[in-house]
DNA sequence: TAATGAATGTCAAATTATTTACATTTATAA
DNA sequence: TTATAAATGTAAATAATTTGACATTCATTA
């Protein structure tokens, strides 16, 4: 799975500091380096810390007992991790696997909760990541509960767009769409195809053109508004 | 609709500080009074301030064209909304309306973070709301979009009794879990009526009985890990 | 430039969920 | 203690979605 809904528009932690603060933050950071498929963290672990991406990507999930992964969110460069441990004082709920070369910054909670106490900065930053992220998953689940297939697959696709690195073209495969929202390919072939078919946008070999988002947008929030 | 998975498991701010500090931000709030279902905070508001429910209920949704509401959050006492205008520096996205007679202490963007920079303690029990949050939300939609309609009730109705305040009996209408779930009322009284043929769950007027939810959680791991 | 694998498109049968319209049960208030 | 409203239960028809089995298109690399 390249892409996935979590990790698209979630702002990275780093880009909100200034760059002194994070030069600091860094500073007092391990960077360790990951293959491809490595263990970064497993659920249960109890030992507290934060982990910033540096490079590549880290997956968020869960081992099924027959080995399977269930993706939960993706981490890029400058996403940060593991806040969880630190802030609710509980035992990592997720395995964490590294996806190509991979970097990542850790820093143990005792050096984080220094910096954290004295530099308020750190905590906004944070809370703005945790707050947008809140806001995205309660568009989706909103989303997933109240909308026919149709307007769910445009809105996600709007949800979804928001950080492509080309403003039109998003690469991504059907499927992916699919598992982001719950639904099987074909029912997800046939929305985009409608969406297509009424000219907001045009399908290629994992990729999809939006002409223009606006148009795609008033269009979700007319069939949206009638429900 | 008296429950919703929101309001539920989300921790109560207020709980989370220590009393004197409590206090001292109680003491910089005013603290505003409210009609059954009078407007709070309005979409599209820039104004910024966080509020903290002291009494009743504030349901979080939007307004559609025809008057209908589309409720996205429910908060109670001790719990807070309005961060999002704070730290990520956005108008309000929400309406916000008060149910029953509601008790709401207010403070404004620059009070509350001249208080915020001094303590950081304020920002950890924000960061903890917020990630646990977070966390519920993700294993809802996670839930959402993997598991068949019986499985996925189990799951929810595990998410929702996590605070409720009797441990095995939940107080709620079929038709609640139905919204939450964003299915029909009738899909969920047939999965209701299956764990319940399992003898999983007791179905009463108004509520559900949970005897054993160790049993009923293993049951939902059980099911879960098989795909 | 074939050959291969990955992604998309199509179809029908089977499954799952919704809708509609009532019936029944339970709580609340007159 | 009735009435009344609210919540739940039932069942059949309809609609939406999934599944599985292929066909086709596109990109990559041997």
């Amino acid at each position: 799975m390249k892409n996935d809904p979590f990790s698209i528009s979630t702002p990275a932690f780093l880009d909100r500091l200034a760059k002194p603060l994070a030069a600091r933050l860094i500073e007092m950071a391990s960077l360790i380096k990951y293959e491809d498929g490595q263990m970064i963290h497993s659920r249960g672990d109890t030992k507290q810390g934060i982990s910033i991406v540096r490079s590549g990507l880290a997956y968020v999930g869960a081992y099924g007992q027959d080995g399977s992964f269930v993706l939960t969110s993706i981490f890029g460069p400058g996403q940060t991790f593991g806040e969880f441990t630190l802030f609710a004082d509980l035992p990592r709920t997720h395995d964490v696997t590294s996806v190509g070369s991979t970097e990542i910054y850790q820093i143990a909670a005792p050096h984080f909760m220094k910096l954290y106490d004295s530099e308020p900065d750190i905590s906004r930053a944070l809370l703005s990541c945790s707050l947008i992220r809140t806001h995205l998953l309660l568009e989706m689940m909103d989303a997933m509960r109240r909308l026919p297939l149709n307007e769910r697959t445009a809105k996600i696709l709007l949800i979804m767009m928001q950080t492509a690195k080309d403003d039109k073209v998003y690469e991504c495969r059907q499927s992916d769409i699919a598992f982001a929202l719950g639904v099987s390919r074909m029912s997800i072939s046939k929305a985009l195809q409608h969406l297509s078919g009424l000219g907001l946008l045009e399908l290629g070999y994992g990729q999809i053109r939006v002409p223009s988002p606006e148009r795609l947008a008033s269009w979700v929030k007319v069939q949206t508004d009638s429900f």
